[in-house]
DNA sequence: TCAATTATGAAATAAAATTTCATTTTTTCT
DNA sequence: AGAAAAAATGAAATTTTATTTCATAATTGA
């Protein structure tokens, strides 16, 4: 817990003395982690001993201790907190306010991706005759950027960011064959349906979506990427970007399974774009 | 900045002892915060005075003001250093390797907008007859997705991934017209001459870039989004989720700058998919 | 009011960090 | 290669900082 607050929590439970040296910390509190115990006790007027005995009672084994737990809540100045874009925000606000939350969703996604999963999911893309990807609106981005990797694997990949083909493309799946739907709510009709045909077909179809949702529900793995409740406001943000960090993910797991002979081909992949850029002169 | 990725930019400069006391406090760097300079020096098998030594030439005061530097980098949680992918990493060790990296990266980028520029492209945008995104391989998504943003502002955007599309498109353009340019390297060769014709055609030239590239110079804005170098190794990664950040932000901006009856329509946007979708029984 | 409890600080002690300086190692120059 | 110079290192001394002890003062409760 941030020690600042803590304190403030427990200024009534402190002796007077305490309490100046209380005060004196909250009023500066940056100045006191550069002071020494006994710089601190003459700014408070107080004894050495109180300033010892005051940490003791916030739980610290001293004063070194709390500095430390000073610093750190002092650390977290821009605690990665989802905030809200504000009407009157400068430019540098909500600037600020946007990086940060996309930070914490990523943060979030990372800790509710379960490892073993993903490891299932890069042994059947591993070992796909080919692989699909699907979804519409903010995640046909997603989609398009998955194919845009994959692409490079040399493995049969295609992406559709339209209903009538993914259906047809999903019909025509069979055994061997990965789907892989995104959609960050899991409840967009069409794509649900998508999900069930491509099932149907016998395809292993994973879900990059929301757990408990009914896309989950008709997926054969679920990647459940959560992000916080109140960034995506008006138009999708954080989500297709926790998905493409996903996305990153799948895509390194493919090549480490690969080997490193596969890499060498990567860069190859990577070297031909070279005529189409300027050079770099370093 | 971050202590931790200062030890490892510095180790070589650092003496072979320091290098050992460096070594030990990278590998456990949580545990360092309650040692005294007695334990560490122990720990690393050198003297207390070359602890000492080390601590300055980071720059810091002594032993206890390197702690509670050392505190604070570890305060957010994770360090967001860029730590790369291993050949033999876990599933879930590439995960928060990628996460991690992909954190820092936004991290970096944010602090190397500039938010006059931000501002400028906004104001721009917002008196935009017509909004035009181009980008090329990963790039070309994050054009995609800008326009997926700005077509709910009801004002005339396009986006095109295809270099002739684009080159029609810039000849096009006109007085008052916006055209987004989306390279992260800058050097590509169509997409800057693509740069000079919407620009020969007066329209402003927005570049989603980095600095002192080919196509920053030919851009009437240059909204720079600095990312770590070592993260995008075959394929872009970091950069691009960095640069659909930025979209968010102008979006953001844009829809700030329009004022509230605008976003009552953003909401009607959004109503409009409900019957597509599955309801949610909450 | 006065015993009991609690709070406080002076001084002593202990712990930790830093400086000094002699020794060792490494580098540079011939 | 070998000597001189420079840099690195650690033992010991010193200084700074933190903690403990204990006597005194303030506060509380009957």
């Amino acid at each position: 817990m941030n020690i600042l607050e803590k304190i403030t929590n427990e200024l009534d439970t402190l002796s007077k003395s305490e309490r100046k040296v209380a005060e004196v910390i909250l009023a500066s509190p940056s100045t006191v982690i550069h002071s020494s115990i006994a710089a601190l006790a003459k700014q408070a007027n107080i004894s050495e001993p109180t300033v010892n005995r005051f940490c003791r009672r916030l739980d610290t084994k001293g004063y070194p201790d709390f500095k430390l737990h000073l610093a750190q809540s002092l650390a977290n100045g821009t605690p990665y907190v989802n905030r809200h874009v504000d009407e009157n925000d400068s430019a540098e606000e909500y600037t600020s306010k946007i990086f940060e939350s996309t930070m914490a969703s990523l943060e979030l996604a990372r800790k509710s991706l379960d490892p073993a999963l993903i490891n299932r999911s890069v042994d059947v893309l591993t070992q796909a005759n080919k692989i699909s990807f699907f979804g519409l609106g903010a995640s046909a981005i997603v989609a398009h950027d998955a194919q845009n990797k994959f692409f490079r694997f040399n493995v049969p990949v295609v992406y559709f960011d339209d209903i009538l083909m993914q259906r047809m493309s999903a019909i025509n799946s069979r055994q061997g064959d990965v789907v892989i739907v995104i959609s960050h709510t899991g409840r967009t009709k069409s794509l649900v349906e998508v999900a069930i045909l491509a099932k149907e077909n016998d395809a292993t179809v994973i879900g990059i979506t929301t757990n408990d949702t009914p896309l989950a529900k008709e997926c054969s793995i679920v990647l459940s990427v959560d992000v916080a409740e109140d960034t995506d406001l008006y138009m999708p943000m954080s989500s297709r970007i926790a998905q493409l960090a996903l996305i990153d993910v799948l895509a390194t797991g493919f090549t480490l399974r690969r080997g490193s002979k596969f890499r060498d081909n990567l860069k190859k992949v990577k070297d031909s774009l070279r005529s189409s850029r300027f050079e770099k002169k370093d």
